[in-house]
DNA sequence: AAAAGGGGACCGACCGGTCTCCCCTCGTAT
DNA sequence: ATACGAGGGGAGACCGGTCGGTCCCCTTTT
């Protein structure tokens, strides 16, 4: 691995644990055992790493959340997967984010002082909601979903609970809290049918 | 207003909108518009100011969601006027948290970063934890809840929405998505009774 | 020899906190 | 009513340390 990756890296686990302004250059330079000529050869600035650090997680993130959405067909049993991989592929991944979900910890930090970074942020939260929404609507054609379902609401429920789920897992580190949470969240996405 | 009230409620502000960490003594002195002598008369350090804000932001917090449920005799009805108040009165007072809950900005913010201020926050969450669930265990007495309802559950599933509303109201700052998820919360606390 | 990667001294700005000093208020003596 | 002394609240210079960022120079590779 080299340098740029491995600061990338350890920058996402110190993100992840103290967010962006509070994670110093030289915890970094020490993390990734390095220096200030090091980092400033591969980064034009502590922004622009944000920018490769976001890029890294959201991939992981990815990686974690889609994992065999593939091979199922019915739309909301690819969300109740999907649910399930944010649960135990992604929260209780303590190696990369060992202080919790990095979007909840960056976004709750910099909604009212870095709106850049905010807007970057959130295109990631537009992304995933749409991707619910979108689910949950061909869940009406495939009879998972009763027809007066308000989706939009739903959606925005939905992700309300994973971002509470997240929130409360940096808290709490148990993952019992967090089986609860997503549990009654899955409990409640099946009884949108009947 | 004396001075130090002065201070707590504009550091309430500052909090709400750049948690503890990133409000510097000097942006405090300048919105309270004073000097360090006249904040360290009050205060011993940052970290007791912490602790007065965190007890004015509670007294107002509670003060906003409670009110009128006392009139309310059905604890299910109850936690709906909680859930409603902590909409209508609480996210929405941009007077007093112009960024937001606070308690949501410190918890990311100090949960790996301050454990002995973390544990403080703590206590009121787990408090609020505690109130849900014994309304809704009340509820299955006055028969608003089923009694095969796994209230820890429910309790888990409405904080987390709490939570999650909480910092989307953060990010978006609009009131129409977290009327849409506080919304579909209490849609989803009615479907426990049939 | 040239170029690229990386080490680390250094910069000005700002951090939380201390300390001295001044001014205003208020109780008391005349 | 006036003069005066004491004391507390507040102003702001100052402290050591840390911040993000710059720059020079040395090592390694080709």
């Amino acid at each position: 691995m080299d340098l740029k990756e491995k600061i990338v890296t350890e920058s996402l686990k110190l993100f992840s644990l103290k967010g962006f302004l509070s994670t110093s250059i030289s915890g970094i330079l020490e993390a990734a055992n390095t220096s200030k000529g090091g980092f400033y050869n591969h980064f034009e600035s502590k922004e622009s790493l944000f920018f490769a650090v976001l890029n890294e997680g959201t991939r992981i993130w990815r990686e974690a959340t889609l994992a065999d959405l593939d091979q199922i067909s019915k739309p909301v049993e690819k969300i109740k997967k999907f649910l399930e991989n944010y649960r135990d592929r992604y929260l209780k991944d303590r190696s990369n984010f060992p202080g919790g979900c990095i979007f909840v910890t960056l976004s709750v930090e910099l909604d009212d002082q870095r709106p850049v970074l905010s807007r970057e942020l959130n295109k990631g939260f537009t992304g995933l909601r749409a991707m619910l929404n979108r689910l949950l609507d061909e869940g009406k054609g495939s009879g998972e979903v009763r027809k007066d379902v308000d989706t939009a609401a739903v959606t925005e429920m939905i992700f309300a609970g994973m971002l509470g789920a997240s929130v409360i897992h940096g808290m709490e580190k148990s993952d019992a809290c967090i089986d609860q949470t997503i549990g009654s969240l899955i409990e409640y996405l099946e009884k949108l049918a009947d």
